[in-house]
DNA sequence: AATCTCAAATGATTTATATCATGTTTTAAT
DNA sequence: ATTAAAACATGATATAAATCATTTGAGATT
């Protein structure tokens, strides 16, 4: 079932360059080099788990990586998401803690993965990397407190509107400058937004009716930019 | 109309007990009892707003405090609760960002202030500080995306018990062992669980009449903890 | 003590959104 | 190619919770 091939050579992810180590010097990088294992995802693959014990920091070196909460009904609420170049399973990690959400590939992914031990050694003797990390943690809560804001107090179709606008933050555009560069399923989008898959699909329809957004295949394309803004109802 | 005394000898404050400060030596505690300052506040004033910047890191030396956003819609959704022994304003001082949202006492406070510039190098020469910093944000991460799928998942009637139970957690239990130690309105409290006031007030009055919880003044006590738990529907 | 304001309570009504149901289309598997 | 299984779409209905409206009560202010 689960097809994880490591990679003997790592050759094609760079993870020295990610930004969380760009400091190191020679030495260290090449250490982490030799503790570092890389491994290959199909997609819809999990690479961990909630409430299973973190032992490894998890680097993204290509792919996308959905984060997300099963909660007691069964319905899963996706809490982040995550590209190339971003790591994974920090929270548990840094606080010795439990997985509170699993991570599960939404497309093919190269995932490098970096032993506890060997990461808080690199932390202790590199103030930097602390520091980025406070910062990625700092960041995290920041947008988790404004998504319950907007739990809160937004409807839906505000809701769906900024979800679109996140994923465009989150994944970019392809060339044409104006389609969102991933695919999601309407009922991963509703389990972003933290709504019924159904109306996930008919706010969809209705934004395109509108001329707000269009499908490119599986994709969405973002018409008018400046309306789907105003509908999302932000002001950062 | 900003009563804020501030106390020239902050008697009443011992900083240097707080958990982030416990392993600075004599030399350290000195300078950091020089370099900080306290302030009394009365109920219901405003610490720090809202997209300001932050200069400093506030430390709750008693009382305690909400933390809330103004939505677009005029709104406040309280984020977190603290209480004395609680630091303040640290997300928006280690990402160099303003502040995301609005801190208020509840009650009356004192509230000690340490500069940004000291409190950096405190960090720099304290590894434990960092550490101990990462924790708290991890942990508030933690319970901010629990919140995010239960706002997005549960029936109000879920989360108001989930909330009784999460200000019991953060405030305690008086000397009866079953009333909970603050003060909330119930419009408070709805901004806590995501709801309208008068929802709010309709499920207090039903739990009640279920004899889940009581009245005790202003203050709530919960009279079967097991079946609020229950549900709750929380199983962490 | 009387007034005023804010908090709490409760009923009536509306509305947004979930759920149920069913059909169609696309993608994957044999 | 054929079948099976997801994913998407859309209508009808139910319902949880918001909003509106009014009353009562409690704490503050004159």
């Amino acid at each position: 079932m689960r097809t994880t091939y490591t990679l003997a050579k790592c050759k094609n992810c760079n993870t020295h360059l990610h930004s969380l180590f760009e400091t190191l010097d020679p030495k260290e990088t090449s250490l982490l080099n030799e503790h570092k294992s890389c491994s290959f995802y199909k997609k819809n693959q999990i690479i961990f788990s909630q409430n299973s014990q973190a032992h490894v920091l998890y680097i993204i070196c290509s792919g996308k990586v959905k984060l997300y909460q099963l909660s007691e009904n069964g319905r899963e609420q996706i809490v982040r998401m995550a590209n190339a170049g971003d790591i994974l399973g920090y929270r548990a990690l840094l606080s010795n803690d439990r997985y509170t959400s699993s991570a599960e590939t939404i497309e093919e992914a190269n995932i490098c993965v970096i032993p506890k031990e060997f990461f808080f050694n690199l932390m202790a003797k590199n103030p930097s990397i602390t520091a980025h990390l406070m910062r990625i943690l700092s960041d995290d809560l920041k947008k988790a407190e404004h998504k319950i804001t907007d739990l809160a107090q937004k409807p839906v179709r505000e809701r769906m509107a900024e979800a679109i606008l996140f994923i465009k933050e989150t994944y970019g555009y392809e060339k044409d400058n104006a389609t969102i560069n991933v695919v999601l399923t309407r009922e991963e989008l509703a389990n972003i937004v933290g709504t019924a898959t159904e109306t996930a699909i008919r706010l969809l329809s209705e934004l395109r009716q509108e001329h707000l957004i269009d499908f490119i295949g599986k994709k969405i394309k973002i018409l008018n930019h400046a309306r789907l803004t105003e509908l999302a109802n932000v002001n950062d």
